[in-house]
DNA sequence: AATAGTTTTGCAAATGTTTTCATAAATCGT
DNA sequence: ACGATTTATGAAAACATTTGCAAAACTATT
């Protein structure tokens, strides 16, 4: 418990062997004695020792640590995944070193480079879409890297998500074939957000598919905000005819049109009907209860944590897509 | 863009100066000739060289990394301080090293050991208290950290929070003041948990200062969980003569007792009043909204970072216990 | 043109580890 | 008791940087 920080010689001459040795105690235990073990361990404990990673590092040795690069984690979607992808990476003995961007695609850029710097082994982003540089940089460095939320068998880079048109079609598909008529949709902006993006453009089909048009004025669109999409579709069925069913891009929004409904006197799904994408906590406990499609955030961080494992740890090992299957979710709101 | 690794001294080399000279470039531009630094800068984008901080940091140089030690992510009271104090710490070109322990005293040691390890700049952890080996390490190694979510002027360590008892003190008081006479309690388990002791507690000294017991079985205990929540209180509402008023430690609980009252078909307020404490995302949209008493988790945040940077930063820095203060929320539940 | 002062640069040591190679000690079969 | 293995240890080079010091290259001043 000296103050003075203890280094490995510290140790060494503590137990009376050369830094080499303890070296080994740590990394190849099986290599040294019993005995010597036992005082290493012992000086060890005296003098406070913890291993510096740092200098490991400079070594070609792993970091151990992995980048994630998410958004926001201020939002029930990405927490979920980050905490399963930690947990999964965490044990293989990595640690996650987390930035942020906020969708600001210069930053991302800005930060990646940061993550980098600190000599991560790997790099998880969410998303398929990234500027040029971001990927330039990481093919230049060949970082191994795993894209995830979102599956496309031609991503650029390994990917581990839900196939989101899917999920956009499956939703509208099935309240196409309830007999539906007429629809308005609810999406956040869709520049620079593949997920929602690839939601809307499933829906488009599937409504395509059946012959529907959708006037430009039943298209919503609204900050990722619960107040903001309630407030929005008040406004909206206060203008406008009120449509049979809302597709919405999420769970969030959904939730925000359902009190909106509410809040203007109108019953869900009688009056109305709503769905959501994503299965957020919280949607099978509302009232009524979302009929959604089940984006399974949890799966997606392990099988993408499992990803990003292997691809640090197996050289050369090919691009790779997977996909984490999507459900319909059928509750009361539709 | 030559795909073997980029040195300082392939750098120098490109630029035909000495590795002496790039390190200055970027630590001490300054002092490096104007032209010579514009051949460095086109050398280091020429080879793809990114620094290495790993090696920086074996001379005492900082990481630029924080430690930052949390339950679960996967939550939105956390996620938001998170967001936050990432954020803010960011500002100063520090970044995160997350861990996370799920409420496990043994994990919490021993994730805290590995960031430590990782030789961080600083340890932000959650809540004040912690086993007596995390209080140890961290002063026996006097790492710069704080506290987050808890206030308490006499905390071991410096730290940045909300007084929790008053926060429970304050809600309670309310009602009591509404004139309601019967209450319950419904709570996650406190074992381990001093934010949710800390409410408890407050609750329990306002009905002790109004002179009204509680009797053991209006006293629910339930997971941190909407559906589990909403189960346990329908199964009471069933069970029990019915309070006035149901305190919960938290907004999702409350949730769920709404949802339980709704489902059993008593209406909020009217037949039974909830109150929260956390002022969630969301509080203020669901019908009936949340009285609650509102946590500033973002401003917890930022505090918490601007303390962790100043901790780092200025040595010998006196502990310091900082208190973002709660207010009373009165919406339509109570 | 010589001097003094300033700016810019390079050399080499230092940082905390790991790892290769060599050596010493212990074990074994005969 | 002998050499042959096997096991355990240490010496020193290597890793990618930073930094104190001193040399070199300029500028300004006389």
């Amino acid at each position: 418990m000296k103050n003075k920080k203890a280094d490995i010689i510290t140790v060494a001459n503590a137990a009376g062997v050369s830094p080499a040795t303890v070296s080994r105690f740590f990394n190849r235990p099986e290599l040294v004695n019993a005995a010597t073990k036992k005082r290493i361990d012992l000086a060890v404990k005296e003098v406070g020792y913890i291993r510096n990673r740092a200098a490991q590092t400079i070594h070609g040795i792993r970091s151990g640590t992995i980048g994630l690069l998410v958004p926001t984690i201020d939002n029930t979607i990405f927490a979920e995944v980050i905490q399963a992808f930690s947990d999964r990476v965490g044990e293989s003995g990595f640690t996650i070193l987390l930035g942020t961007h906020n969708y600001d695609e210069k930053r991302e850029y800005a930060v990646l480079r940061k993550l980098m710097e600190h000599r991560v082994d790997g790099i998880a982003l969410v998303g398929l879409d990234h500027s040029a540089e971001v990927f330039n940089l990481i093919e230049s460095q060949n970082m191994p890297t795993v894209l995830l939320w979102n599956y496309d068998p031609a991503a650029r880079l390994s990917c581990v998500g839900v196939d989101n048109e899917a999920a956009g079609r499956t939703i509208a598909d099935y309240a196409i074939a309830q007999g539906h008529q007429r629809f308005a949709t609810l999406f956040p902006p869709l520049r620079g957000n593949d997920r929602a993006t690839s939601r809307a453009k499933g829906v488009r089909a599937a409504l395509d598919a059946a012959g529907i048009a959708l006037d430009q004025a039943d298209q919503l669109e609204t900050r990722y905000s619960l107040s903001d999409a309630k407030s929005a579709v008040q406004h909206f069925l206060e203008t406008r005819d009120r449509p049979d069913v809302i597709f919405c891009g999420n769970d969030v929004l959904a939730l925000g049109a359902i009190y909106a409904a509410q809040s203007v006197g109108l019953r869900v799904p009688q009056d109305l009907r709503v769905t959501g994408i994503g299965d957020f906590k919280g949607s099978k406990d509302v009232e009524p209860t979302i009929t959604t499609v089940r984006i399974p955030a949890q799966s997606i961080g392990q099988t993408g944590g499992d990803a990003m494992v292997a691809a640090i740890t197996t050289p050369d090992i090919p691009r790779e897509s997977l996909c984490c299957p999507c459900t319909l979710v059928v509750r009361a709101s539709c």
